[in-house]
DNA sequence: AAAAACAGCGCAAACGTTTGATTAATTTTG
DNA sequence: CAAAATTAATCAAACGTTTGCGCTGTTTTT
């Protein structure tokens, strides 16, 4: 039933003209004569003609076609992320492929090479939580793919980026906590490898400091990320001698096993807490926390892309500025608990 | 700084041998001696050559890319489904590009053709609550691109799917709550256009006719799945002559609406709630429902998947019978209420 | 010693499209 | 009316890779 595809080439030959004509009289260039183009086009449709893309790409050398290499899509942050990227890109009409790293170094690096094998016209990244050392991404320079990072990028300036600033975040958490009459606030913090976690240590630090408070180091603790981890934390917490009032916790994930945990305690009540927003749906929870800190992932993937989509299009010159964009995050404050 | 990517027909030149031998002794084909071989393969390392997959893509005429259309990446479900996609693809060197079709038919018309256009091998479609007429995928069949759906799936047969059966899922939960006593049970439906309204609906009287009770059709009440209209499917339940004691509910968008209004109106304690899996954490809400119908969208992702990677490789007979592959969904019970 | 087999490689076409250069025919210009 | 300009189309190369076939020279078989 499915004979091969019509090509450029058999309109030609059918009409008695050459290829270059069709391909010319397809496009409306002004050389080829308004009966022939209107001839050309008519046989096209009656023919179901449809461009061959992979030769229209192999031709061009370009792709029309960006990749995304993040962690895991289904968190919610990266799917919300990629959802923009994904709006953004066919808008401008490029392809988006995608691959997930799993939080793997060893997988991200071959997604690299794969996604250059592809010849994406360009790559947006978030890398993944094994990822220390980079120069998988320098052979990119080589065939001409820009890389914009989003959201868990590297921890250096010479590169194209759009992250949350996570340090001006959390000042403006703690600060709210302090506002609201806490004087001993405790943070679950992640891996004291992760740049995340030194950013929020910052942010914790300077709105203590600022305030003229004393920094208690004991109330900084890592975490694993795990309930467990979440619990031992807790725990450091519930023993400390200056037992804190309010908790900031690393993320949602983290303040679900805490806000658990705390309730089996019953002591739920004796804290606020204040998260950083992953899941959509926490604060309909009975004791969500008092506050999250919104990392807007539509807004980061939305201008990752166009940075991105930006670099493509722009003549590639070397002494090109790096695009460094912080999304400003805010503290949404959720409604008073009843 | 970057030079053209470094080609087969260079390393030829430098080595004073064909393009064909390099492609071949690249490939460990047989027909090349080992000594050139060598030479070959230490020369494309040295010059980081790097196959042009948009060269090998359009002279075969396989691109290794599938294609997946979704309405709404951002959906848990569908980020969970297409995490499984992408898993599947890659471990057979697949790529996957994808596009959303924010629940619109047109877009999903256009997405069908970018996808054919990009001469994807293969696609995978989750259709939009719009699409009613299915002729925009016919012309797949002459490109011989094979489509697989997955959970939203046109109603009919002849067609590759993969999908949940709501049906015997619905039954599964009405029994639950029947066993557990209750003889009022509402249900508040989606659109009546829907095909999965249908199916619960149907799910909703067979279990109730098998288990000898009279149906009553104004205990199943269609919703526009929205806020005001899950307040409004209450409220009829709330003024009902035989007010339910327990009720399914559409999906966990409509349960958490549900439950945040009867928490409002104090009123949640005498409801247990049944839903259909959408939100991860709705099991730690404080009055979550008490089952909920798990629809397994990893499964049904690696699943479709894995059906579409095999119909890309079977050669395509004609007479190939339609893969029609329902995933069980299960009744998942919650622990115990405190 | 002639015939057959084989190893190792090159030739050239092919995939479908685009595009700069060229040609031929027509029209405009000085 | 010859020269210049315009219009409409063609030619051919190119993009990078693969692959069937053919060629040469060597080795094995009869």
């Amino acid at each position: 039933m499915q004979s091969k595809p019509t090509t450029i080439k058999e309109i030609a030959r059918i009409l008695n003209i050459s290829p270059s004509s069709v391909s010319r009289g397809l496009h409306d260039h002004p050389s080829i004569g308004a009966v022939t183009r209107e001839k050309i086009k008519q046989l096209a449709k009656s023919l179901n003609y449809e461009p061959n893309n992979a030769a229209i790409l192999f031709q061009k050398g370009k792709t029309y076609t960006i990749g995304v290499i993040l962690p895991e899509l289904s968190e919610h942050f990266f799917s919300i992320a990629i959802s923009a990227i994904e709006d953004e890109a066919i808008k401008k009409n490029y392809t988006v492929i995608f691959a997930q790293s799993h939080d793997n170094y060893e997988q991200e690096v071959k997604l690299v090479e794969k996604m250059k094998n592809q010849r994406v016209d360009g790559l947006l990244v978030s890398i993944s939580k094994g990822t220390s050392k980079f120069d998988h991404f320098e052979k990119l320079n080589s065939f001409n793919i820009p890389v914009v990072f989003f959201d868990r990028i590297p921890p250096f300036k010479n590169v194209h980026y759009v992250a949350c600033s996570l340090e001006s975040a959390t000042i403006k958490a703690v600060n709210y906590l302090l506002k609201k009459g806490h004087r001993s606030i405790g943070m679950i913090n992640g891996p004291s490898t992760l740049y995340a976690s030194e950013e929020r240590k910052d942010g914790y630090m300077q709105a203590i400091t600022f305030n003229r408070l004393k920094f208690d180091p004991s109330l900084v603790v890592n975490c694993d990320l795990t309930e467990e981890g979440t619990i031992d934390a807790a725990n450091q917490f519930l023993n400390h001698k200056r037992k804190p009032t309010a908790i900031v916790a690393f993320n949602d994930y983290v303040a679900l096993f805490l806000i658990k945990y705390f309730k089996k305690l019953n002591v739920i009540n004796d804290f606020d807490i204040v998260s950083y927003a992953n899941l959509p749906i926490i604060s309909y929870l009975d004791n969500s926390p008092v506050a999250s800190v919104e990392q807007y992932p539509y807004l980061q993937g939305q201008k990752a892309a166009n940075i991105l989509l930006d670099l493509i299009h722009s003549p590639n010159s070397e002494n090109q500025a790096y695009y460094n964009t912080i999304v400003e995050s805010d503290l949404i404050v959720n409604e008073v608990k009843e």
